[in-house]
This record gives C-alpha cells, structure tokens and sequence, in this order.
DNA sequence: CAGCATCCGCAGCGATACTG
DNA sequence: CAGTATCGCTGCGGATGCTG
C-alpha cells in the first residue's frame, strides 16, 4: 500500500488514533501556529511575543502558550531576575513541527491570490 | 534571505496577507482536513462521505463543503437522476492542498506517541 | 514584566424537524 | 438522497481590572 493510502487509512479507521483529530486539531485553533512560526527563529519573551503577534490579547497568548507548552512543543523558563524574565522556545519536536507547518504555510502564500479569486467567484455566482 | 526566514516575515509585517490568518485558518477548523481526505482517493456523494467521516453531523458536512467549495479546493456536481446524486470532489487546487497537508497528518500520525506522553508527564507535574 | 481572575458576547457545532 | 431551517448549548476568545 502506499504510504499516502496508509496515513488517509490510519485516518478514518478509528477515532481514537486519528492524527487529525488528536494531534492536527489542537494547532488548529485561532493562534498556535502564529505562535509556533514567532519561535522559529529562537527564544523570545512574553511582551516580545505580544508585541510581534499583532491583534492577540494576552489572556489568549498565555492560554495558547501554556497548550503548546502541554503538547511539548514549547518550555517555558523563568529567570528571577528583577523583573522577572520569562522565556518561551520551541523544543526539538516543535522545531521539527515546524517544517511540515512552513510547507503548508508557504504553500498557502503561494496560491493565497487564487483563493481570493475562488472566493470571489462563488459569491458572485451565489448572487 | 532564506526561503523559511523569508515566508516567516510575510507572515508578521502585515494582517491582510498572512498566509496563516487568510488561509490555513479556513481549514483549521473541526471537519475541513477530515473531509479533504476523505476525497483524496476520488469523488464522493454526500451520504457516502457522511457515513465515512466518523461523528459529522449533516448540517456540518453541508456548511463544511460549501467553504471548501467557496475557498476553490472541492467542485460539486448535481446529477438530476430520480433520487438524486451530488458527487463532490477536488479540484487540482485541492489536490495540490493535500500534498503538505499529506505531511503535516503524517508528522501528526509519527508524533502521536510523543505527543500523548508529553500532555501525561505535563498534567502530572502540574499536580 | 508576566501573568491570573472575572465577566460576557458570539461563533461553532450538534440535535431535531421538515422538504424538493 | 441531499439537503434547509431552527433552536440551543458550549467554549473560544476579547476586555477589563488586579497582583507578585
């Protein structure tokens, strides 16, 4: 069987082991992936991150943080220095997280015109 | 610059062509990848995919497809036969779509052990 | 500086009933 | 068969105020 055939296969079989829904579903939510793509270049601060990631509150940035942290793509380290010093980097699974992630991404920059057209399209013909 | 530094940047200096809030968001919801796999062997009708895909609700399935269809990635096609058949499919758009997405569900499907140990040893510490 | 606690609106999603 | 329409809930996510 090919290996595409055996993922898609692995996908429908059963709920429990679904890459999709356990594993595919938790960065698919409003921030992580921004979140994810901010670290890649290295460890960075909590208000640095803020800042970078425009338009997240910091309620979400801590939420989203502490998921990552939790699915072990993310340590946090506190350095009690005054103020205190918190910083966020991706572990070894989440930078190789990131690779598959760029591929998409780019991908999504790559045809992200053709889909505006396609969106265009459907509700001019939906009028 | 490098390819990853250069789609990392297009990502943070503006909200308007983010690849990630404009694109991967589309399909970072519950059911999008799901049933994008689900037609990567070929078209389907719709009850056909309802019974496959595991827990979807009809009005999901419908709400699901008519984006899919909207963002360009699936066609849907009536046949007036008596009952009637809809068959919906990728389009090449989709297709390609599912190619870093075949690598992500991959990774995800690798990971999964990783993973689930690691939301364990962070529930225990957090005791 | 890096958060936690609280309140709250609303979008996502499911359940159910009905239709061409 | 392949939907549409409606209702209701749950939880995501934003806003605000407070703290070590």
């Amino acid at each position: 069987m090919a290996p595409e055939q055996e993922v898609v296969r692995r996908v429908f079989e059963n709920t429990e082991e679904c890459p999709i829904r356990n594993v595919v579903a938790q960065i698919g939510d409003k921030w992580s992936v921004l979140i994810l793509f901010a670290l890649v270049d290295g460890a960075d601060r909590f208000n640095a991150l803020k800042s970078r990631i425009i338009g997240i509150s910091q309620r979400m940035l801590t939420r989203t943080l502490r998921d990552l942290e939790r699915e072990g793509y993310v340590t946090r380290t506190v350095y009690p220095e005054v103020p205190v010093r918190v910083e966020y980097a991706l572990t070894p699974m989440g930078r190789d997280l990131a690779k598959p992630l760029y591929q998409l991404v780019s991908w999504a920059g790559e045809h992200h015109e053709q889909i505006k057209q396609a969106r265009q399209d459907y509700d001019k013909r939906s009028d």
